[in-house]
DNA sequence: GCGACAG
DNA sequence: ATCTTGTCGC
């Protein structure tokens, strides 16, 4: 299943450099700092495609600690970009940014379906958000995108480095749930590793995802059904 | 030249 | 991401 992947659509090269460009520019923008006061609401971000040209993204808000669902939105538009990895924040931020205007209860934090900084040129979907909205976002992956790292033991809780050639701290390995695949933690703009791999074992509830991702998911099939 | 490649 | 059935292990 991930060993083999057929070749999409071509992607445009003119776009392709112009993207990876603008995305160099963004890179300056983004810094990691701790969180300046423990959250009071924390918010998962996730996006999929009922169609092959449309795409729904979800944005939940839960209180925090308790993790306690406060609200739920979404909003959908016509898909514009193919998928490339690299540049996946082009195709999904835009939506996302429809999806959080609608928000009437904002975040102090957002937990979103994909990579922070653990990216080829540190500017993952989370990094992305985060700069645009200038509000803390930290990643949670379920598949690695660039760097290396050691197997972290198989119980849950464990954690080991995920880092770039150089030894440069991309993020952190997290073994979420007992013998299941880990997940990749990076921080996005405006959070550290250490917050970020914090929440987000403090929002686990027994399942392999954390609660904001987790439901962010969930309610995206909910959605889904509702737009019939 | 040969792999790797979020969602 | 999405399409898809049965199947293994706790």
């Amino acid at each position: 299943m991930a060993y083999y992947r057929p070749p999409g659509p071509p992607a445009d090269p003119l776009i392709v450099r112009e993207l990876t460009q603008l995305q160099d520019t963004m890179r300056a923008e983004v810094r990691q700092e701790p969180l300046q006061c423990e959250p009071a609401f924390i918010a998962g971000c996730d996006s999929s495609f009922p169609t092959t040209d449309t795409i729904l993204s979800v944005f939940v808000v839960l209180q925090f600690p308790s993790l306690e669902l406060v609200e739920k939105v979404y909003h959908t538009s016509a898909v514009t970009l193919p998928y490339i990895p690299g540049l996946l924040s082009f195709r999904e931020a835009p939506n996302v940014l429809l999806a959080y205007e609608k928000l009437r209860q904002k975040p102090d934090i957002i937990m979103v379906d994909g990579h922070g900084i653990a990216h080829p040129r540190r500017m993952g979907i989370a990094a992305h958000i985060g700069v645009m909205l200038d509000v803390p976002t930290f990643g949670v992956a379920k598949q690695k995108l660039t760097g290396s790292f050691q197997e972290p033991a198989p119980t849950r809780g464990s954690l080991s480095p995920l880092t770039d050639r150089s030894g440069e701290l991309l993020g952190e390995v997290v073994r979420s749930k007992d013998k299941v695949l880990p997940l990749f933690v990076s921080p996005g703009h405006r959070c550290d590793q250490a917050t970020a791999t914090r929440l987000t074992l403090a929002c686990l509830r027994g399942y392999k995802l954390p609660e904001p991702t987790r439901l962010a998911d969930h309610w995206a099939e909910e959605f889904k059904k509702e737009l019939r």
